[in-house]
DNA sequence: AATTTTAACGGACACGTGTCCGAACACGTG
DNA sequence: CACGTGTTCGGACACGTGTCCGTTAAAATT
């Protein structure tokens, strides 16, 4: 059970341990026998390095962070294994912290992470983060931090984001040249630069098209499935017109069709729908939902490399990548 | 950006850094004034102990390693959530790895988190992991480890599951209740206790119930969607008569609902269908469907508090946990 | 053969923390 | 005043690793 040390393997051989040292390391000032000695003595005795005392030593955990808002939707899982694949094969360990959507607990989930010395922080905000100051401090103090899908503009680092804009636009247009035309928004907060896009995309492409655009038509809502539920029910007391719905995210878009559903109006018959990404989810609703597709495991690569990258060349430039990714057209937005 | 250590605050204050040692850890040798003045000077050089160093001298790393076979559904998610919400609050961190159902990343990953000298081990075995002989030498070798949800019962350690049989039992019974009489069991590997044990409980129910029970009606299937519409397809094909199904999971009972679907084979008029935790799909398809829950928050919980009983204690009393569930009643189970 | 160069290794120190032992001093008691 | 007792602190050491510097002995040069 104990750890097998290089003062140990120094013991057995007779030798010092700075020799055992320079063996392992592959050092200049070594004879090839002795070197080949202690490197099968090592063998023999099952030695590994103790990770700790190489920590403390180079000062450095080789832990990143890794702070998302939430883990009930398949996104985030999915970022994760992303951010995993590029770490473990360069030596690094992550710490997942949730902050299930509070500003307050992902503060403290900043904090445990930074005590604990890790050696950047890759986060997605929480909806209502207004408050970045904490994370503004570590940014000022050269603490590597990266950014993605839920970023802030009051934060300067290096971000990854989806083309929320285009493809919001993308998704709208489809709904337009499938002959909606009373089309809504399920929007949130425009806190989270995502949500802003995305509405400023689904307004443009009105435009474009010169279809109405009033501001009743971007209904407020959230980006959960109750979200999507409470803003449906409000929007069918009100008894506005309408023909389709464009929704934030997909649980939002789920929401929507499940009270349409209950109240037996026909999707895509009478509404049509549209999501956005996040929930796997879509594929399994009958009907089938459209949806845009974000690539999430190479989100969570981008952002990996992208703390790499600050974390070994300590030049900090921040750097915004955008990733595009694809439309999955299902059955909740065609007519026949 | 430096860190504050111990020997920083005592060069300021012209002591030895043991004793500045004594005063932070409040033992005996030690006036109260000095004490104070320490404990002032390191509040306002902002002083906190170094994490690495203290895992280095105490030769422990205050970590935990998690082992799950899959992120894809919300079951495993929600069980780390349980696990870190009592870690946490102990100063354990947790490393996660996923193994893709895959024996041979989850040996790599279990190797990982043991070369990099976790203190313990909670791990959740892949559908095909018939070699546990690595785990069962760390376990031999008194490391710390605790099964949960799918475990081996060639390794003994402490282990927390769900008493499948019991609910398996009583799930079937609720489709005879309804009044289905030829029900099929879609059913995965052996290997995995759990999917052992909801086979009996199908078996038996149905016994207890004095109904045909041949081997025809245990399909093979597994874990995921794919699984569930394969088989499916498979018993579709085969001409074979049957009312009603119980899957081994919800994303298998899910794949057969989707099949069902396609086939015009209405849910629950023709065919009942049950299905077993671990998804949260199941409020959202249409019939929704019914299913046993697992307190997969608790399951972690339970999970957390054995390895640190394990740890701190050092004694090795294998025990195992069995929790309860509840039956959630949905639409695909009830006929009008 | 005398001197310089080179190879190979041992010892000391450092990272930050905690503990053990002994020293210094104050105090009380005989 | 001498001795014992208790308090308070400093110094040395340890955890496992890596690096620097100095030392030794052998090889190469003059």
């Amino acid at each position: 059970m104990k750890h097998v040390s290089i003062k140990d393997i120094a013991k057995e051989l007779s030798i010092a341990h700075s020799t055992v040292s320079r063996a392992l390391n592959d050092k200049y000032d070594i004879k090839k026998e002795t070197r080949e000695k202690v490197l099968k003595k090592a063998e023999e005795m099952g030695y590994y390095p103790n990770p700790m005392a190489k920590k403390l030593k180079e000062n450095k955990s080789f832990n990143i962070g890794v702070v998302v808002p939430e883990f009930r939707n398949a996104f985030f899982p999915d970022v994760i294994l992303g951010i995993q694949d590029v770490l473990l094969s360069k030596g690094y360990q992550i710490l997942i912290m949730q902050s299930n959507e509070d500003p307050i607990i992902e503060e403290s989930n900043i904090r445990t992470l930074h005590e604990n010395m890790v050696d950047g922080l890759i986060i997605s905000l929480t909806a209502d983060s207004h408050n970045v100051s904490f994370l503004k401090n570590l940014s000022n103090k050269n603490f590597p931090i990266v950014q993605f899908n839920r970023v802030s503009d009051k934060l300067e680092t290096s971000k990854v984001v989806f083309d929320d804009y285009t493809w919001a636009s993308f998704a709208t247009e489809h709904l337009i040249k499938q002959g909606y035309k009373k089309i809504l928004h399920f929007a949130a907060s425009q806190d989270i630069a995502l949500c802003k896009y995305r509405e400023k995309g689904f307004i443009n492409a009105l435009k474009r098209h010169k279809l109405p655009c009033n501001k009743e038509q971007i209904v407020p809502s959230g980006l959960t499935i109750e979200d999507g539920k409470k803003a449906m029910e409000k929007v069918l007391e009100s008894n506005m017109d309408f023909d389709a719905i464009f929704a934030v995210t997909d649980p939002t878009a789920l929401g929507a069709m499940m009270v349409l559903k209950q109240h037996k109006i026909e999707i895509p018959e009478r509404v049509g729908v549209v999501g956005f990404s996040e929930s796997r989810l879509s594929q399994v609703i009958e009907p089938s939902l459209t949806s845009v597709k974000q690539p999430t495991f190479e989100m969570g690569q981008a952002a990996a490399n992208l703390i790499i990258q600050e974390i070994e060349t300590e030049v900090k430039v921040p750097q915004v990548m955008t990733l595009g990714g694809n439309f999955k057209v299902g059955k909740s937005s065609v007519r026949l």
